[in-house]
DNA sequence: AAAAATAGCAACCGCCATAGC
DNA sequence: TGCTATGGCGGTTGCTATTTT
């Protein structure tokens, strides 16, 4: 005999998470850690899958998390690990801190990609494209990845660096017009990545940094803690919080958790009155 | 102003490696 | 030791918002 299912199908809901499941989701979470995914839903007091709910934890409501587009030097970073780790998401995503597999791998597909392929550069292999088919084949992609919008300023094409040693010797069939303002600013960043940085970024299974337990940094906390609102009472908010105090958080090594957790549930009550 | 097309992103699906029974 | 659930990962889908026609 194995296991015991992950969640028998019936009854589960699939969908978007509502602001009510979410804020379940945290209060289990920062109370009782991760623990048991299978068993989260149902102490939880959700109708989802474990799955679903660890998904939705790391992808969306990990305090730790940045939000937002990601700035120029984080992407010029997933095009250097990219073109070394390939479509390893989790692992470019473990050098980006604050970033989600998921997050990257959406930023990839829909900007990264574009800007790679208007460069003439494959987003696959890394290298340029080749020079004959390079005009036809960047017409065809452009067109397939291009907004109408975006052929009004053309973005000048630029040598990429995704590898400091073959860049120097491999020339994109546009290298002699490299002269915009968006590959300035992207040779700018690139040469703000320092080597020693990339190749400490590029040991694979770092200690730290690859497959590490998450952990809630201290900017994140200061993050949570900077948000600026009035708390309400712990048992006013959420009564049945109270009931989990028997835990012990502390043996969770959760006990940085109780006003941290407080600000995150405010602030999903606080997004709920803004939609609703 | 309305319909159609496109982009962006959250969530799901299915596969795989690992671990528990 | 083999079977099966779990957790994790990458690929894909589908919904919503935005832009274009």
């Amino acid at each position: 005999m194995g296991r015991q299912p992950c969640c028998d199908k019936l009854g589960v809901k699939k969908g978007p998470w509502t602001a009510d499941e979410d804020k379940k989701l945290i209060s289990f979470i920062l109370t009782n850690g991760q623990c048991c995914w299978r068993a989260v839903p149902k102490l939880a007091g959700l109708r989802r899958c474990g799955k679903s709910c660890r998904l939705r934890w790391t992808n969306y409501l990990r305090p730790d998390l940045k939000r937002g587009l990601l700035t120029d030097a984080e992407e010029q970073l997933v095009i250097d690990l990219h073109a070394r780790l390939g479509n390893r998401w989790s692992k470019i995503a473990g050098r980006l801190p604050g970033r989600t597999d998921n997050e990257i791998k959406n930023h990839w597909n829909t900007h990264i990609k574009k800007k790679l392929i208007k460069m003439g550069i494959d987003p696959v292999t890394h290298e340029p494209l080749q020079k004959e088919e390079t005009n036809s084949q960047v017409e065809n992609l452009s067109q397939q990845f291009q907004s109408p919008a975006e052929t009004e300023h053309q973005v000048p094409p630029v040598q990429h660096t995704n590898d400091m040693a073959s860049s120097e010797t491999s020339c994109t069939p546009t290298d002699q017009n490299s002269s915009g303002d968006e590959s300035n600013s992207l040779s700018a960043i690139c040469d703000q990545i320092d080597d020693s940085l990339i190749s400490y970024l590029f040991e694979d299974d770092t200690p730290g940094l690859v497959d590490a337990p998450w952990e809630f940094s201290a900017v994140a906390k200061e993050n949570f803690n900077k948000v600026d609102m009035v708390l309400p009472s712990w048992d006013e908010s959420c009564p049945w919080l109270l009931d989990c105090q028997d835990f012990g958080i502390q043996d969770f090594g959760f006990d940085c958790f109780n006003d941290i957790e407080m600000n995150m549930l405010n602030q999903l009550d606080v997004k709920n009155d803004q939609t609703s």
